[in-house]
RNA sequence: GCCCGAAUGGUGGAAUAGGUAGACACGAGGGACUUAAAAUCCCUCGGCCCGAAAGGGCUGUGCCGGUUCGAUCCCGGCUUCGGGUACCA
């Protein structure tokens, strides 16, 4: 009988539908085994066959995990809320939940035809009211919680207003955007608009004047992972600071535990180490430093409190609260204009002219707290308003920022640690001895630093102290489709609706716009308001709000009384492995942890960390092809030939070329302008040029899957995929290799079928070649599951079937279906059920590997002399190293080598080489 | 600039407690079967050299050096490519 995957494939997945063989429930007499995918944002383009990739080898993992005796939760669902199909409602009227709706239908018939083994009944999408009824639940458990630094951990907001009331700030440590001070007097005289302020700046979901990333063409604001090199992630436009009221999400509480929590993860350490740059953490010193005729002290931070004596000036932030008040009335002209040309620059000429020094002097001066020396105040852009406290101590000698600075304003340079050439460049390395520096000559750096902490903190001038990178998440965009805020104004006060009122429900809206006044689109909406007619906030949350805690609601998807029951939490915990594409490193995964770890806090689940282990795939990028046209005719010339004419370069469809030759009728019928096309051919063949390129439409090298599938099968893919290369790293599709997989399908499918093509499986014993052979790659099968080298086991599979010749007994055969089924479920489940089964193959226990087949008795050694491989000697296993060296030695191939002369040396590994030294 | 990661035939890639480099597959060439094609099967394929052949020798995992009986693997120094990040004090 012939491999008829096309009627084989769709028998079984509509069985598998039928008796929703993958639907999985609680079930405490099996360990679970919890395996996401990130879920996909449903784009217009369909799926390319990069897409699949991750979830493919998250299905194999599923289904040998599940034939391990797992319980095993394995969902899918849409990241449905997003930029990309609001924009097209822009350009077309559509409305984006009918495109979202029609593109979702897209992808599941996509993902239907490969054969995954997903729960569908668990499915969310993130645009439902249903799910994201839970987005805004979680939304007002933040802004109805603050963190609290004391016991680490989010708290409710009313045990702080409380303690405002009875102490004010006294005994309070407490996230917050800026500290306050005040007394339980001063809260009880203020009324509640100016109480609600105060709070705004501890909770955890709160609304404050901030600088953000504001994109003119997109019309909204962009979170800082949103935006790259000053461009818009999505789109590339240009990106400006501007200062406006938003809501943020505090996720600086969390730093520390965002930090200490990667330890325990099993997460690449390129992918840790990606986090752990962004959160940066830097531990330092906070300074204060007098300045002259004034009362204030200007606070700074500093990672290198031992170069303080080697201060020459002092730099603040342009945005810097003080510029003001620290400018002299003869600099004051200057600064302005300073101001002025600083704020006019985007983000990315910023980027562009990092090397340009720009500064202005403020007229005033600082007096430094250790030397007492004087030291001039300027403003300059290179120092972040946003990072630290928004003003430097400057050392020129060891920075190179104020180096440059320096050189440019003619100021002093004077070193205070020893090395380098301060005549050249700073010398900004950690080592070397102090000089220059009083109390803290002839000290290590390292030493200086330490010792200078203590002399802060005793002199009261600061403290020791740690900052982070990471900023707070702004939560709000100017946008339609997304979630709306569960918030109304009153008195201009935004107060939260009751846990009852929600969902808060997205309105039908007809144009997607921005308002002429530049209001976001809900701003349309007369009805958007209160019963009371309070207004609701017209932003809406970004694309991160409803992936932060989907894979919580799979636990419990139906759930309308709670994201997630305890039963199902405490049961299905978290995720045991999470496939995704490490794009989501500075995003989604530090949103998550965050989201995951505030729930954690309220006691809402039980776990603190919600992804163990995850896995990146690598990118698919595209193998484009190429014809050759003669200019200023219709007549291609083959790759070889090109040289010799003077040709263009044309993209041509890579789904009519094979193996980099063209197909000609196909190539004649792709476009009207090729019908009468002419070749110049070499060997009789039309060869293409080809190139590596992203898959993209206009390169014509997007190869669907639904095409492979159509001519291979779906087994056929799956296991191309995974035989591609290593899993986590990134390589073009190249689908000439496919043949390989497809006949490696074909021939075991043939071993199940005699020559007249019935069924014919032999019930005789296997023999201990067979068992060994059929052990060796079970072992190396299991292993390779384990350590995702999905590349690896599939050759092993080959060579099993090379090395079995065409042996069709039973007790062979029907271990090596479990044992292939998780790569190739349908091909696998036709010939487990031929083999008599009833149930589905999924209901198998994968085959366990046995040692005793593999013992050896004697063992092929190579002889190697001066490390060099020279012949082999068969030589018996468990004799002594005296006996090896013996019968090596007689030997005459080694009689040879050795020409009589006696070896210096013999190494002896058993079972592995004979090394002879000569 | 800083921090990670990688480099192996015509191609994708195997191989690490340091022990036969190039598994497996693609591709190419040759052959068998066939009227023919498809399908299937067999042989050869890193480079250089000796040999009619069987076979044999040298060399070879980006470059230079080190440790070792032995290095694709460990150490030091480069080169190139990929990724992250950047006036973060």
């Amino acid at each position: 009988m012939e491999y008829n995957f096309k009627d084989l494939e769709a028998k079984w997945q509509a069985e598998w539908q039928k008796q929703q063989t993958y639907k999985v429930d609680v079930d405490s007499s099996k360990p679970k085994f919890y395996v996401l995918d990130m879920f996909p944002y449903p784009s217009g383009a369909g799926l390319h066959v990069g897409h699949p990739l991750g979830y493919i080898a998250s299905d194999i993992y599923s289904r040998y995990k599940r034939l391990c005796g797992y319980n095993v939760l394995h969902p899918m669902g849409y990241d449905a809320f997003g930029l990309p199909a609001e924009q097209y409602a822009i350009q077309t009227g559509q409305h984006p939940a009918d495109t979202t709706e029609q593109n979702i239908a897209r992808y599941r018939s996509q993902m239907d035809k490969i054969g995954f083994s997903y729960d569908w009944s668990r499915e969310v999408r993130t645009c439902e009211p249903g799910y994201y009824k839970w987005t805004q639940w979680a939304f007002l458990q933040m802004f109805g919680h603050f963190y609290n630094n004391l016991t680490d951990k989010a708290e409710s907001i009313d045990s702080l207003v409380a303690h405002f009331a009875a102490h004010g700030t006294e005994g309070v440590d407490a996230a917050c955007t800026e500290p306050l001070v005040f007394t339980a007097e001063e809260w009880n005289s203020w009324d509640e608009k100016k109480r609600e302020e105060v709070l705004q700046n501890y909770r955890l979901a709160f609304r404050a004047d901030t600088m953000v990333n504001w994109c003119a063409e997109l019309g909204t604001v962009l979170a800082n992972d949103e935006v790259k090199d000053g461009l818009s992630v999505r789109g590339g436009f240009p990106v400006v600071q501007r200062k406006m009221k938003q809501w943020l999400l505090r996720v600086t509480a969390y730093a520390p535990r965002l930090l200490e929590g990667l330890d325990k993860l099993e997460w690449s350490e390129s992918l840790k180490e990606i986090q752990r740059n962004w959160i940066g953490k830097s531990t330092g010193a906070q300074v204060f430093f007098d300045i002259e005729g004034s009362e204030k002290k200007l606070e700074i931070f500093t990672t290198r409190p031992d170069t303080i004596y080697g201060v020459t000036f002092m730099v603040i932030a342009p945005e810097h609260e003080w510029v003001k008040e620290l400018t002299c009335s003869d600099a004051q002209a200057d600064v302005e204009a300073y101001l002025e040309a600083t704020k006019k620059r985007s983000e990315r000429e910023r980027i562009a002219e990092t090397k340009r020094v720009s500064g202005v002097f403020t007229g005033s001066y600082a007096i430094n707290p250790f030397s007492g020396k004087r030291i001039p105040i300027y403003v300059s852009d290179y120092v972040l308003a946003g990072y630290g406290t928004g003003a430097i101590m400057a050392v020129p000698a060891h920075d190179s920022r104020d180096y440059a600075f320096a050189r440019h304003f003619g100021l002093d340079i004077i070193p205070v640690v020893e090395g380098g050439n301060i005549e050249v460049e700073s010398y900004d390395a950690k080592e070397g001895k102090l000089i220059n520096s009083d109390i803290l000559n002839g000290l290590d750096v390292k030493e200086a630093i330490v010792k200078m902490w203590d002399e802060i903190e005793a002199r009261g001038l600061g403290k020791r102290k740690v900052n982070y990178r990471l900023r707070d998440a702004i939560f709000s965009r100017q946008r339609y489709w997304g979630e709306p805020f569960p918030v109304y104004y009153k008195d201009d006060v935004a107060r939260p609706l009751s846990a009852d009122q929600l969902p808060l429900e997205l309105p039908p809206v007809s144009e997607f716009t921005p308002t002429s006044q530049g209001e976001p689109p809900l701003a349309r909406v007369e009805s958007w308001h209160t019963a009371e007619g309070y207004p609701y906030e017209t932003s809406t949350m970004p694309g991160f709000a409803g992936s932060s805690a989907y894979y919580l609601r799979y636990m419990d998807p139906h759930n309308s009384e709670a994201l997630v029951s305890t039963e199902a939490n405490t049961y299905w915990r978290n995720v045991d492995l999470y496939v995704g594409g490490i794009e989501h490193a500075t995003g989604h995964l530090i949103y998550s942890r965050f989201w995951n770890k505030f729930l954690f806090d309220l006691g809402v689940i039980c776990e603190d960390e919600p992804f163990r282990k995850l896995v990146n795939q690598g990118m698919i990028q595209g193998r484009s092809n190429f014809v050759y046209r003669i200019v200023g005719t219709n007549k291609f010339v083959s790759l070889g030939l090109k040289e010799q004419y003077e040709t263009q370069e044309i993209h041509v469809d890579v789904n009519i070329v094979k193996n980099d030759v063209l197909d000609l009728d196909a190539f004649r019928a792709w476009r009207p302008e090729f019908r009468d096309a002419e070749f110049v051919l070499e060997n009789g063949k039309y060869v293409c040029g080809w190139a590596i390129e992203k898959m993209s439409k206009s390169m014509f090298n997007v190869v669907n899957p639904d095409y492979i599938v159509e001519n291979y099968g779906a087994d056929t893919l799956r296991m191309y995929e995974m035989f591609l290369g290593p899993l986590e790293q990134s390589k073009p599709w190249d689908t000439n290799g496919i043949d390989g997989v497809h006949k490696f399908l074909r021939k075991f499918w043939s071993r199940f079928f005699d020559k007249e093509d019935n069924f014919c499986v032999s019930e005789e014993a296997p023999t201990p070649a067979e068992l060994k052979i059929l052990h060796k790659t079970i072992k190396k099968v299991r292993e390779d599951i384990e350590n995702f080298s999905f590349n690896t086991s599939i050759p092993a599979f080959m060579i099993c079937l090379n090395e079995l010749g065409v042996c069709n007994k039973r007790a062979i055969l029907e271990p090596l279906c479990v044992l292939l089924s998780p790569f190739t479920p349908h091909i696998t489940e036709e010939l487990w059920h031929l083999l008599g089964h009833e149930d589905s193959i999924c209901t198998a226990s994968y085959p366990e590997f046995n040692a005793d087949y593999l013992v050896e008795n004697s063992f092929e050694y190579p002889v190697s002399f001066n490390g060099k491989m020279r012949f082999k000697k068969e030589l018996p296993l468990g004799i002594s190293n005296a006996e090896i060296e013996a019968a090596v030695l007689a030997d005459p191939a080694a009689q040879k080598w050795t020409e009589g002369k006696a070896p210096r040396k013999v190494i002896i590994v058993p079972g592995k080489i004979i090394n002879i030294v000569l």
